[in-house]
DNA sequence: CTCGGATGTTAGTCATCATTAACTCGCTTC
DNA sequence: GAAGCGAGTTAATGATGACTAACATCCGAG
């Protein structure tokens, strides 16, 4: 009736994602129904069969699109550097992944809780990508500690992440750069104690 | 009678506790039925009923004790060494949180994932528990770095309890031991960072 | 021996949900 | 100006799941 027909179906797909990375976010994969997602774009229900092949599709998609981001940006931003410092590419990594958790938490969230609910074709991609993206830093941090055994600081590389990830629990309690500074040099005195 | 109540229902409950904190970690909150948890004790199904009133009071109990657990632990640890030695107490608060992560993932896990899902009245008593906590580690540090502002110095704390709590994540990668101190380095040196 | 409560069991009930079906409607294109 | 299609809509359908009811059993008093 009113003029919302115009949506050129491009939009249509990410703003389903983006509707339902906030309430995956929020209320986790199975407490969230298509209901709701659907009504949060303004359409109502079956219509994103129109989009999506299924609500697991759905999150399938949407995991598969972040672990490919932040894939790309670290396959970027780790060879980017002169590779002789590795502590510029470490540098640009930790920059790179503070932004994008400040940037979207929801999708932060999501990664990191949801995998499970994947069904089996797309999880092994997912976590490939995962994978890749964990051995970039891995790649990294062995240049700069090399006598630190690949065990070690795959655990290390974790436990930044964990401690990069938590922006979603602060949230609010500081500005966004504050925030990226804190981050930064926490992460990089954290790995800087890695024998 | 007194005393006694022989061990059936003081077991049973913590059985079903356990279980289902297992199963809540595994596949979240609403991926876990009834029925689910009472096979996974061996009952079946609405037997539940006969020591919960519900699957919210179940999680809530759960989460409950847990945050009570840590808050307790908190303020034994972080006033039983030498007040003069806030670096003492810190240590303590550490290994303390660590310990904890790396004996019950599950239940960090659970307590990390699913505060949204339990119903209003308890999810106050819970919050403030685990502020109460957060408070403890906040005070510690203010001793250490009193220039910096307590609203750094919570975000910081999350930070740190993001890095203590990777540990579901990276499981089996290295032996409690030395995930132990790996954790305990990072852990101090990302806060001996703060300005 | 019997009574009563704690603990289970199985068979409903009632909602909620994902998914499908059967229709509109408005555009573009021939 | 119909044909076709992209994007919605509302009404089934079929599962699943939380919770309740009605009925069984064990066991420790009295």
């Amino acid at each position: 009736m009113t003029t919302t027909a115009r949506t050129p179906t491009r939009n249509r797909r990410a703003e389903i994602l983006d509707a339902a990375a906030a309430l995956f976010a929020a209320r986790g994969f199975h407490g969230v129904s298509i209901e709701d997602i659907g009504s949060a774009v303004g359409i109502s229900g079956p219509a994103l069969y129109r989009h999506f092949s299924g609500k697991e599709a759905l999150l399938g998609e949407m995991l598969l699109d972040i672990s490919e981001r932040l894939r790309e940006q670290g396959a970027r931003l780790a060879t980017t550097a002169d590779p002789a410092t590795a502590e510029a590419a470490l540098d640009a990594l930790l920059l790179g992944h503070i932004e994008f958790a400040l940037s979207y938490p929801a999708l932060i969230r999501v990664h990191e809780r949801e995998l499970d609910n994947v069904p089996e074709p797309s999880r092994r991609a997912i976590r490939r990508l995962q994978r890749l993206y964990v051995e970039e830093w891995v790649t990294v941090l062995t240049e700069l500690h090399p006598s630190c055994p690949p065990a070690r600081l795959r655990a290390a590389t974790h436990a930044v992440f964990g401690l990069l990830n938590s922006t979603p629990r602060s949230a609010g309690e500081l500005r966004p750069e504050a925030m990226t500074a804190l981050l930064r040099e926490m992460a990089r005195a954290a790995i800087a104690a890695l024998t």
